[in-house]
DNA sequence: CATCTTAAAAATCTCGAGAAAAAATGTTGA
DNA sequence: TCAACATTTTTTCTCGAGATTTTTAAGATG
């Protein structure tokens, strides 16, 4: 995820078997399959994605940037380790950096924004009204991602997002990790209803606060997960 | 430059032959030798390097995280284009972030922390004093950033300090592509002094007002530059 | 003269095999 | 039993050649 790749949500194609590889492997660190602290064999991988060793290199180093994947010195890569001392790092920084956002946002966003906030929180709404099945929760989750991207979309800060959409793939990460056959909490809807009306009546400070308890509520559902469960690898 | 490389600054040799074209790519990027936007030809610089095809390709991979290369898709990689917009954008950013690491350093930081910013500071003032020939040039430019790291040391967040090795990494290239042969202005030594003794001193908002003005100051210096000149390449 | 098509050239992307290093295994001696 | 050393095995790292794709250039056509 390089930091010119604003509109990473949407469904491009791949156009090389690097980038590929690079997306397979950055979904199934993110959703579980790939246990933290576990060792990427070049060896055993460049089968399951169907890559040449090289090509498989080449989208491990990508995926250092988005420290999902660490390596060190001449003992290969490994998925990066998850502590709760790193989520509550990942949390405090987004609330910071989001909530900034936000505001620039609101001063900012036009008449287009306000279409875009109000249509990406109807396609939320939506997905969570059928909120049954693995499938439908995909769908949630990349529908979620879309509503908190627009919400900040009007800030002119390109670092400030792209910090912001590192930070959000970490935090969808240990979600992932620790809730993933649970349930979506009923009050989210109403946050995200609540966080859309104060962003149309361009109450920057009500967003925001709404915005950083919106964030820092995941953190606590996650605090409350034993911690071994966090480096447990998630059934596919 | 991974998140787990705070240690970043110290001479750790390179274990391995994509690191060293990486950190040569990258030094080469930041001092201007390579020029903002050029094509970086796999086939001709591997033998600059002194690498294989594949290596390189893994070295520039790894510079995209820096947002210091830019691929697009099938056609190659290129050196990150430049542009004053993206300079204020980094240097807001910085300035935004920077300060609050600042606070939280000044908060916490102990009596190890303020004796190891009074020794950054005195390698820095003495850096200066022969502030003449290229050699010292370099000297000067990494107790600069030794002093700018030390300042925020002691703040706990490993993502903030993380985005702003980032920043400050781009802000130097803007600095060396237009300042590389113009002399150090001369009240960045009592800037540094002031900023050094608000900090001992626990005056956390003086201290950010400082710092806040010492970096945009930076972008002021480099926006009165004529613009072409940055997308020129510095002599070697 | 401009534009479209076609062909040659260059560069990128990909792969599998060989060299170097680390981990694992087995052996010897106190 | 344990520790230190040597050997084997595994894995990482590196390289150069071949397959695709893009770019460039030339030629033909309206």
């Amino acid at each position: 995820m390089n930091i010119s790749s604003a509109s990473d949500g949407l469904a491009i194609e791949p156009k090389t078997l690097a980038e590929g590889a690079y997306r397979a492997l950055r979904r199934d660190i993110i959703e579980g399959r790939l246990a933290p602290g576990e060792k990427l064999r070049v060896e055993h991988l460049k089968d399951n994605y169907g890559v040449g060793a090289g090509t498989l290199r080449e989208a491990l180093s990508l995926l250092i940037s988005d420290a999902l994947v660490v390596s060190q010195g001449q003992r290969g890569f490994r998925v990066a380790p998850v502590s709760l001392a790193d989520f509550d790092d990942i949390t405090r920084t987004r609330v910071m950096l989001e909530c900034e956002a936000l505001r620039q946002s609101i001063a900012i966003g036009d008449d287009a924004w306000e279409a875009d906030l109000v249509a990406a929180f109807h396609r939320l709404a939506r997905a969570e009204e059928k909120r049954i099945g693995s499938e439908s929760r995909e769908e949630w989750e990349e529908r979620n991602r879309i509503f908190h991207e627009v919400l900040i979309s009007a800030c002119p800060s390109r670092w400030l997002k792209h910090f912001l959409s590192l930070l959000y793939q970490q935090a969808e990460r240990y979600r992932r990790l620790s809730l993933y056959l649970q349930p979506i909490p009923r009050d989210i809807h109403s946050e995200h209803e609540s966080l859309l009306q104060a962003a149309i009546r361009r109450d920057a400070d009500g967003a925001a606060a709404i915005l950083s308890e919106h964030i820092l509520l995941t953190f606590r559902s996650v605090q409350a997960i034993p911690a071994e469960q966090l480096n447990r690898k998630n059934p596919a």
